[in-house]
DNA sequence: CCTTATCTTGAATGTACACTCAAGATAAGG
DNA sequence: CCTTATCTTGAGTGTACATTCAAGATAAGG
């Protein structure tokens, strides 16, 4: 017998960042090889083939991403300043200027639509469920009554998303901190009434 | 002498609508050989390389984007119900299911972005010139009184360019006609007030 | 009608890629 | 310490790609 010996967090993380620097299709085997530090042949007995290290790394993500969402949107503390805060760290990683300035969900999404139905499939599941935690939230500051209940919460949380996912598309054509703080401003403003 | 047969704009707009169907690097020469109904020689000659027939789709497609958006914006006319109506069609093209639900510009430098500057340029000013047509619009609304002047013009161009950036995102992700003519609805309120 | 410059054709070329596999290395169980 | 199941190694394979180029076709000028 013997134990497998990369860390499997680790080689998806790393195949993570290069999927979302240079998209499904330009990240090459050998580039997922240099970044994992893995041979080939021990990325195919554990993922099967490039297809399923990307799977994997998509859950990788999700699951880091639902971790740091939960733990900012704490359930005994108010919604709106959480809020702020996450605008906050999303207008920074978009001026951050390294991979994190991305999203791999959305980024995939689009690169992969109308080419392979199963990963769009995973995609959408997955920013659905992202929209869902963000109308909990909403849901509960409308509860709190930190938020007018004149929009459903579900409404609210799609323009978010909408407006979260533009914004990371904005900050590709403009990276000035001063405008994108702006925006952020904006949807957080346009939650609030 | 001879001159050259095909027609330049025919073959930029079947080469754009391949472009923004595949993205970029898995649009091969030979399905731009098959969707221009040209020989790769053909191509060579008129365009250099496929980042030149890339180059030339993206200079066709702000092209007939520009002439679509000033027939649309006539200079007598009222910006804001234009507006309604570039908001619905641009609705009815991210259901519509062809390639056009996808902007070749917003896709274009999610997918270049830290691969080739030049292109990444390039789509980067076609953006920038977006922006400000659509500020162009607002300047005139406020001026026509028909949008309170609580923000610039370049402000609300900002938003809107955001948003529209988000809606053809968000429309990968949810295609459920009503939700997407909402958020339309959203942001043309968003404008308004 | 012939010349010649230009365009068209599509097979050929070199490269980069995803993926395979057989040989070597290593740890758990006896 | 040996056995054996499993992991690691990296050269090798077939395929798909962007690009080239020489031969063939075609129209304008004389």
């Amino acid at each position: 017998m013997r134990i497998a010996e990369f860390d499997r967090e680790f080689v998806l993380r790393q195949a993570m960042l290069a999927f979302m620097q240079h998209g499904y299709a330009k990240t090459s085997m050998q580039k997922l090889t240099q970044v994992t530090a893995l041979h080939p042949g021990s990325l195919y007995a554990a993922f099967g083939n490039k297809k399923g290290i990307f799977l994997a790394a998509i859950e990788q993500y999700q699951a880091d991403r639902n971790q740091q969402f939960t733990a900012l949107f704490c359930q005994h503390k108010p919604v709106l300043p959480s809020l702020r805060q996450y605008l906050d760290s999303i207008v920074n990683e978009c001026i951050s200027g390294d991979a994190m300035k991305v999203c791999l969900l959305t980024k995939s999404i689009s690169e992969v639509e109308g080419q392979d139905s199963q990963i769009s499939h995973v995609l959408m599941t997955n920013l659905n469920a992202y929209e869902n935690a963000l109308a909990e939230q909403f849901e509960r500051a409308i509860k709190a009554g930190e938020i007018p209940n004149t929009r459903t919460a579900e409404h609210l949380a799609r323009f978010l998303a909408m407006g979260l996912y533009g914004l990371r598309t904005y900050a590709l054509t403009n990276r000035c901190e001063q405008d994108l703080s702006q925006l952020a401003d904006d949807l957080y403003h346009a939650m609030c009434n």
